[in-house]
DNA sequence: CATGCGTGGGC
DNA sequence: TGCCCAAGCAT
């Protein structure tokens, strides 16, 4: 039942052993709390800019009660500048719902975690795993590159995940739960270090001939521009430049003193408003506050 | 399903 | 120097 890219596990999982980072959340000490944590602060955020606020996170709240415990605004301000403050919004809304619909333990179940908020199916099957030691197939963007390069010889995955890719996940799989949640970090951890988006290190990849990309010549990408992301003057970056204003005063803050932090008045009127609605900010007696 | 959502580091 | 990214999610 050999299916195409079937001897990348072997290969993966001797190199993860040799060269896997020693990260807080991968320790077996770490508890499923910290693994949760960890996989909402990596959502679309480098290791290196998670770890130290993933470290005070848990000697702040070292369970999902003690931070459910406290403001919606604390977590905002404990966030700092790991960008897309809403994670640390959803995080602490999972934290409420694991209280209050699970007696305070991070659920173990793909179904339940799914359910929390800020949870997809990504974090819901990384937590499983990596946590529980569920049987999942892990898709992140690392995964994806490499099954994209090593079993359909591309550079690149398609835009989104397609059945073709979760067809190809689950038959590499291996059968017994503790080896897939291994082989599912090994392979993002290749992904990471070695199969990297730009200047991938084939040189030493443990996949060698496997690789049905590097086999073909690494063919350049001819897929679909990717779009660029714009940044300097857009709203993210005006409700970024408010909402740090916010985190940095000890209480609420006169709207006025926003006016500071961004000087096109129109788009600070649409960037507060939204920072509003989504929860991010609060108007109070004194000004705007975080929650 | 395309789009909006932060931030800082590397080349 | 700009440009491109880095363990996604919700709508």
């Amino acid at each position: 039942m050999e299916v195409a890219g079937s001897g990348l596990v072997g290969p993966v999982l001797a190199w993860y052993d040799a060269h896997a980072r020693d990260l807080p959340w991968r320790r077996a000490s770490a508890s499923a709390w910290s693994v949760l944590v960890s996989e909402f602060m990596l959502q679309q955020t480098p290791v290196s800019r998670v770890l130290p606020v993933h470290e005070a996170w848990l000697a702040r709240w070292p369970t999902p009660a003690d931070l459910a415990a406290e403001p919606a605004g604390e977590a905002v301000r404990a966030w700092g500048r790991l960008g897309y403050p809403r994670r640390a919004l959803r995080l602490h809304g999972a934290a409420t719902a694991i209280r209050d619909r699970h007696g305070g333990a991070v659920p173990a179940e793909y179904d339940d975690l799914r359910a929390l908020p800020g949870v997809g199916d990504y974090t819901a099957a990384a937590v499983a795993a990596f946590a529980h030691g569920r049987r999942h197939a892990v898709l992140d963007t690392n995964v994806r590159r490499v099954l994209a390069r090593a079993v359909s010889g591309v550079e690149f995955p398609p835009r989104s995940v397609t059945r073709a890719e979760r067809d190809v996940a689950e038959a590499l799989l291996p059968a017994d739960p503790p080896t897939a949640a291994t082989w599912s970090v090994a392979v993002m951890e290749l992904g990471a270090l070695v199969c990297t988006a730009d200047r991938p290190r084939c040189g030493s990849c443990p996949v060698g001939p496997a690789c049905a990309w590097n086999t073909a010549g690494r063919p350049a990408y001819d897929g679909p521009p990717r779009p660029v992301q714009t940044y300097a003057g857009t709203d993210r970056q005006c409700r970024g430049r408010l909402l740090a204003v916010l985190r940095d005063a000890a209480g609420a803050v006169p709207e006025s003193r926003l006016a500071t932090a961004w000087d096109d008045e129109v788009q600070r009127r649409r960037c507060l408003e939204s920072l509003l609605a989504d929860g991010l900010a609060v108007r109070t007696g004194a000004g705007i506050a975080l929650p």
